[in-house]
DNA sequence: GTCTATATGCTGATAGAC
DNA sequence: GTCTATCAGCATATAGAC
């Protein structure tokens, strides 16, 4: 037991990882140092080298395993059907999926600017790929002739901030359930764009 | 002109707010450092503790001052009339006023967890005050038998972050005036309150 | 009121022993 | 693979000259 020195590839480089993304998600990215990241794992700060060239690659590959995640979970649960009824899918999965990821959310959206011009521009076409799916939908529903539609990026940008937005107030002890937040904004949703 | 020293107490001292607010904006907080605010109002480092005691006092007098100058220009806005008319004034002034304020609009929401924990109570009872206003409209529509609400505070952080949303991805020379994206909003949030 | 100089400590990253 | 030691630089904030 507490072993202060030998090899622990194979679970040190996953614990790097999380615990840059519980420090930069609670203190920003440029609030945490190599330095809080090593205590965090138990290791000293030059090990960490091991694991990432640098720091600005622990943030990439942080926002990039998210988002590509987002990405693969939404295809598994995406069925074919109406657009009110791939909406309401929609919805329910943004949702849950930002609830049971709060750190990696609050990271993907607040560390942006952190990011290198490279980097940036690689996280922001997997953000983009996500909204176009959205923009899909209600394009549809005004073809369907059950969506209102007049410009369908700002709708889209609209719903995503509106439901993005949960995870800034909820809390999993508060009053309400997951699910009854769930149909809340279902309903919101399916009346504002709505004809 | 180019005078390097000398007494310039009237006009360094807003300076001095404006610099940090435009590379807080930027940058971020954690990543600002004193003295690029000083080569950004033309001083050095240590000039800068003639206006502010650290650097903590500029996030939050910054944060302070947009948070009342946003209570206070909604107060004198305000206007009595029916509840769905009220709520488009809020709609529109909100829209409006946050695409005026790029800048304060995202420190205020961004550096929230940069402020000492006082500081942050402070901050947080103003914007707390902010969103009880449009909750007060959204429970007197419910009255009137307009508004279909089903948990108040919900919908409130609901439409707040919708509407909010817009300072991600609007700019002025877009495609879509201010107004034309102010009416296409309040269609949104009309449509989702509504019975 | 601003300057220069400085105190004190932390930063990201690397080198070499084990 | 991790350690210790270290480099070169920048951080906030202060002291005292002008």
């Amino acid at each position: 037991m507490a072993r202060t020195t030998g090899s622990h590839s194979d679970i040190t480089g996953p614990r790097v990882l999380d615990a840059a993304l519980r420090l930069f998600a609670r203190h920003g990215y440029a609030a945490v140092s190599m330095r809080q990241i090593a205590k965090e794992v138990g290791v000293q700060a030059g090990a960490l080298y091991n694991y990432t060239p640098d720091k600005q690659s622990l943030l990439f590959d942080l926002m990039k395993r998210h988002m590509q995640e987002l990405l693969d979970t939404r295809s598994d649960h995406c069925r074919p059907g109406t657009a009110l009824k791939q909406l309401e899918d929609f919805t329910r999965f943004h949702i849950r999926y930002h609830l049971d990821r709060s750190d990696e959310v609050f990271i993907a959206y607040m560390e942006l600017r952190n990011l290198t011009p490279e980097n940036f521009t690689v996280i922001e076409a997997l953000r983009r790929r996500y909204e176009n799916e959205l923009e899909t939908i209600l394009q549809q529903g005004a073809v369907e002739g059950v969506f209102a539609i007049t410009d369908s990026r700002i709708e889209t940008m609209a719903v995503i901030a509106m439901l993005t937005g949960v995870t800034t107030w909820y809390r999993a002890e508060g009053r309400l359930s997951a699910t009854e937040v769930e149909g809340i904004y279902w309903d919101m949703v399916r009346k504002a764009v709505s004809v």
